[in-house]
RNA sequence: AUAGUCAGCCGUUCUACCGUCCCGUGGAAUAGCGGGGAGGAAAGUCCGGGCAGCACAGGGCGCCAUGCUUCCUAACGGGAAGGCAUCCGCGAGGGUGCAUCAGCGCAACAGAGAACGACCGCCGCGCCCCCUGGGGCGCGGUAAGGGUGAAAAGGUGGGGUAAGAGCCCACCGGGCCCCACGGCGACGUGGGGUGCCGUGCGCCUCAUGGGCUGCAAGACCAUGUACACCCCGACUGGCGAAGCCAGCGCGUUGGCCCGGCGCGUCCCAUCGCUGUCGAUGGGAGCGGGGGGGGUAGGUCGCUAAAGGGCAUGGGCAACCAUGUUCCGUAGAUAAAUGGUAGGAUUGGGCCGAUGGCCCAAACAGAACCCGGCUUAUAGGCUGACUAUUUUU
RNA sequence: GGCGCGUUCGUAUAACGGUUAGUACUCAAGAUUUUCAUUCUUGCAAUAGGGGUUCGAUUCCCCUACGCGCUA
């Protein structure tokens, strides 16, 4: 099994994100907050999730700490995303947002990334 | 040895595996291979430049910044070496300030008075009263004494006087003028003259510099919309015409003025007595201004530059010149530079202590690029110097 | 990222460098009322933090922290 993680498998345009956040669902592990949809893959050779980590200002104040909260959070993505296939036809949508008061240790923000991802997995399923 | 001052430097490291951004190569591919990937402050955005766009003939006023001297620099409000004053420290050293004062303004409360200083006090003269020493009233003189205040009109002593006062004299402190010497200069040292003598802050004045905005600048492609809407536009005279000149109006350099520059077009209808002329109304175009609509995707700008090291020479130094050096070079864009495991190093704690175990690893993350300043920073290293104690 | 602005009682806001930082609402106590409300009287309560200039700083200057706006 390969664990990698390329430009493609993120958003990075606003009508991407802007769907996410108007109507997608919710769930929550301290210190992450996931939000999700379901889309059609269109085209439809694409990644199967693609994802926005997001640790935002009025959280973490240091711009080093806003680093090393995504940096942590991206590794445990790139190593757990491969338990979660979306349904045949469509795509994953995801945002992380961190929303911790300072930056907790690698073992502990990755739990909480396989608690959500399981999460998501049951609801779909 | 302990405590300290100044200047400069470093600021964890190695291996394995799994990843990520850029460049090159490669290819069907997001496979593979090779190379590179945060800082001394990348920070605050406080100064100065480069670069880009807009505006621009030039001048004056205003506004902002700076303000001892000489030098360094692309430039600076930065730096180096100095000068003077003042404060802190036993000291090595450190902090703050410095153009001008001709004129003007302010100095709460307290106090008689904050600048044309008479409240008390001291002294003189006139009048009155008791009566021969005082008291009261009036007119003057007086900054020596009092208390207030952050600050009270040079200080001490003597002469002088009705009482006093730089009113005069001696010494001391400061200012101004002249001369000599030293220094590029700020200034210093010495001599002479002059009785010139309260303080702080601000305005004013003088000199120098500054056009405005900032890479979300700006250029191109794609998508897409609205050739929509509102406001202003004016001509007159001279020369035979074209055109030129003068005046007038409008616009314009983002505070204002002068000045400069640009523009002031054409068609139709009606009326006026012929017309290529005039008036009124309408329309089009052009110019200028206002205000709005759409896109939020991509490419360029974009990273090698006032670069660093070393050597030699110049300079007290900041720094400069020459030579040499495959020594090195992040370029992302919902934003890479990371994670795990093991060892080393440093610091701390505990124990059965020449070892073992546990914990921790400063401040902090490029966003167009440079030169500074300021702020944060565990711990450590180097050099020069100071004070105290001990030994020789 | 770049540029600009702000921070005063619990809240909203004033201030020429100069009394004990003012005003309104709130809060507390008292008066009025049979009681409550209204009204009246009295009181508590603040210059974001640190340095500098000044005799004296909310005000002027510097640094730090926090908050807000504009900008493709």
């Amino acid at each position: 099994m390969r664990y990698f993680f390329r430009k493609d498998q993120r958003l990075n345009k606003e009508a991407d994100i802007t769907p996410i956040f108007r109507s997608g669902r919710a769930t929550f592990s301290f210190p992450i907050k996931c939000i999700y949809k379901l889309v059609p893959a269109d085209p439809p050779d694409g990644p199967p999730c693609r994802v926005l980590i997001v640790s935002g200002k009025s959280y973490l104040k240091r711009a080093h700490k806003r680093n090393s909260a995504k940096r942590r959070m991206r590794e445990a993505y790139r190593l757990n995303i491969h338990t979660i296939v979306p349904p045949a036809g469509h795509r994953l949508h995801m945002a992380l947002l961190y929303v911790g008061r300072n930056v907790r240790p690698y073992a502990e923000i990755e739990n909480s990334i396989k608690m959500i991802l399981r999460d998501i997995a049951s609801q779909m399923g």
